[in-house]
RNA sequence: GGAGAGUUGGCCGAGUGGUUUAAGGCGGCGGUCUUGAAAACCGUUGAGGCUGAGGAGGUCUCCCGGGGUUCGAAUCCCUGACUCUCCGCCA
């Protein structure tokens, strides 16, 4: 959520940043200060009726405790609170209006975020490593799966439906090795505290951090309450200092959460109906700081080459884009993604999603912290990623290393946690 | 699932309709004393909105959330959430 008084103040740049990023209701900004400024008339009448109530009420009090009349001041305050409340009714329908229009409107772009229309005018900031050759041609995940009885995914269809997946044998193991094996690097190397947070959450939580209400489709949500499946652990995870003031001494605070993620993928039919990279429910290990202003960019960075760390140990081949203004996420002021290289598609595909929300999520879910004991709390910055998806993960290993008999070759750094070396 | 008890500031905790402007304590911060520290003593100490200048000052709102009664609500009524205890069931 952007401050309103931010909006007032620098009304151009909110503007340009909303086109930037192909907002459509540019009027919306007009309505909004035009509600702003007569919500805080009306607030100003309602003050001054509830302070000469207030002080009248007072009065009664004491003169009621000196056994004196008090008829007159009576009838002088009754006519008061019908006025109030009047008042405040309004004032309840002028801020619902006000708070809807906020909600709606994306964060303001980082200055170094490429101007473009869509993905195709993301930038490749940098490409690691090299594609794997092979003196054949590369299978796709899905027909490796199959043929090692490692992923069925027409058994996941009769269990649930489509865009799920059953993963066998070596395949469940390899996705629980990965698992423990991303949590590890990330908590033994990388500096981050291991958390492992409910996996549905309520709405309040998913306003904090901007999936409602404009993105209410892409979720499950369950029936008979107002409860969500979360679509990706950041939800969760930044939840945990929702409403709270932190102390500067704690920050930065970055934690490390194991969750399965679950999407309804509305809108995607069509996209990706084969394997694995877009399913209803996926592994991820999300990586969340909360950091102070003016160490969000820095700190950023270091979220992301701390996912990169992982592709980097088990030797994938990947690149990293930053988002354009017309392809970043509505919370987000800079975002860069993570592409691993996918040899049967002969493709970079998302591995990881790295965001700066600068204070975007803190205001939403208003959490904050303190210099010192005296200075007023100000609100934190917040940075996630996925550190990493675990299902792409598993796809991009079985792609990049299989061999020419079929069989899959385990990285290295994966074969103490698999226990074996090769999935034949 | 059944029965009961709760939710007050960073923490503990008093407060059952009117000087509550939320007592008192702990913790924090500042000071006195001290070579330094501790102890003791003194002072201070929540969040947000509007107005002012992002100051001083003023004012409003907030005692779990929402609604109601009243001139006046932490206090009374309705409703929801959560926590705890006991019983039952259970991985």
């Amino acid at each position: 959520m952007l401050d309103i008084r931010f909006i007032t103040n620098n009304l151009e740049t909110v503007k340009l940043n909303l086109k930037n990023r192909n907002y459509k209701n540019l009027d919306d900004i007009d309505r909004l200060l035009e509600l702003y400024e007569k919500t805080k008339e009306l607030k100003n009448t309602a003050d001054t009726l509830k302070n000469e109530r207030n002080t009248l009420s007072k009065k009664i009090g004491m003169l009621k405790a000196q056994g004196q009349d008090v008829s007159d001041i009576l009838s002088k305050v009754q006519s008061l609170p019908a006025q109030i409340k009047e008042l405040d009714e309004q004032i309840n329908n002028l801020e619902y209006d006000v708070n809807n229009i906020l909600l709606t409107l994306p964060n303001m772009l980082d200055e170094t975020v490429p101007f473009g229309e869509n993905d195709t005018q993301n930038v490749i900031v940098k490409v690691v490593g090299e594609k794997p050759k092979f003196e054949f041609e590369p299978k796709p995940h899905w027909d490796l799966g199959a043929e090692l009885d490692i992923l069925d995914f027409e058994r996941a269809a009769k269990i649930t439906g489509s865009r799920f997946v059953l993963l066998k044998n070596e395949g469940a193991q390899l996705e629980r090795a990965l698992i423990n094996f991303m949590l590890d690097v990330h908590t033994a190397e990388n500096g981050y505290k291991e958390v492992m947070p409910p996996f549905i959450v309520n709405a309040n939580s998913l306003t904090g951090t901007g999936q409602l209400p404009k993105f209410e489709e892409d979720l499950f949500k369950l029936v008979n309450t107002n409860y969500y499946l979360a679509p990706t652990a950041e939800v969760p995870v930044t939840n945990i200092f929702r409403n709270e003031i932190l102390d500067a001494d704690d920050l930065p605070i970055s934690y490390a959460a194991y969750t399965p993620c679950f999407r309804a993928e509305a809108g995607s039919w069509g996209k990706d109906t084969r394997g694995i990279i877009r399913q209803h429910q996926f592994n991820k290990i999300e990586l969340v700081k909360f950091v102070k202003p003016e160490d969000s960019k820095i700190e950023h960075e270091k979220l992301l080459s701390d996912a990169e760390s992982i592709l980097q140990k088990l030797g994938l081949h990947y690149r990293v884009v930053l988002l354009c203004s017309g392809d970043t996420g509505f919370a987000s002021s800079k975002t860069y993604d993570i592409e691993v290289w996918l040899p049967s598609q002969n493709t970079y595909r998302e591995i990881s999603s790295c965001s700066n929300f600068t204070d975007f999520q803190a205001r939403r879910a208003n959490i904050k912290f303190r210099r010192t004991p005296k200075e007023k709390p100000e609100y934190i910055h917040t940075i996630n990623g996925s550190g990493l998806a675990i299902g792409r993960t598993l796809a991009a290993i079985l792609e990049n290393y299989q061999t020419a008999n079929g069989s899959i070759k385990i990285p290295d750094a994966l074969i103490k946690y698999t226990k074996f070396s090769e999935i034949s």
